[in-house]
DNA sequence: ACCTTGACATTGG
DNA sequence: GCCAATGCCAAGG
């Protein structure tokens, strides 16, 4: 494992504004890991308690949330997304009005590996 | 080293 | 849009 790359992609979700969502593969690109959404799944599975990551706002590439439909864990993403004003109907988000659209701000925060 | 397991993504029907 | 097949890649046995 890589703890590293873990660190990296916490920092990239940190970096995911309120009201705005992001897909695994986009993190995983963002974060210099091309390839490996799957990774980006399995770090927010281990969050450190100490930090604030908002793994709430990430979501499949289509809209749909991971976790299956009528999961708790799926019921407690969706109530903190709505928190957000985000809109989650059928299990799912509509991405063209709530994806995250990284910045200037955003690619120097790339750069800086 | 081999096999299995995912909070994934893309494509084709 | 749903489903199944593929491809993918790190972790853990």
């Amino acid at each position: 494992m890589n703890s590293d790359h873990y660190h990296r992609i916490w920092k990239t979700v940190q970096s995911v504004p309120s009201g705005k969502v992001a897909s695994y593969g986009q993190i995983a690109d963002l974060a210099g890991l091309p390839g490996r959404a799957r990774l980006v799944g399995k770090a927010l599975g281990y969050v450190p308690d100490n930090m604030q990551v908002p793994w709430y706002r990430i979501l499949r590439s289509d809209g749909k949330i991971a976790f299956p439909a009528g999961s708790e864990d799926a019921v407690r993403q969706i109530g903190l997304l709505q928190q957000e004003d985000i809109v989650v109907l059928n299990h799912r988000v509509k991405l063209a009005q709530f994806q995250w659209q990284p910045d200037l701000a955003e690619l120097l925060f790339k750069l800086e590996y």
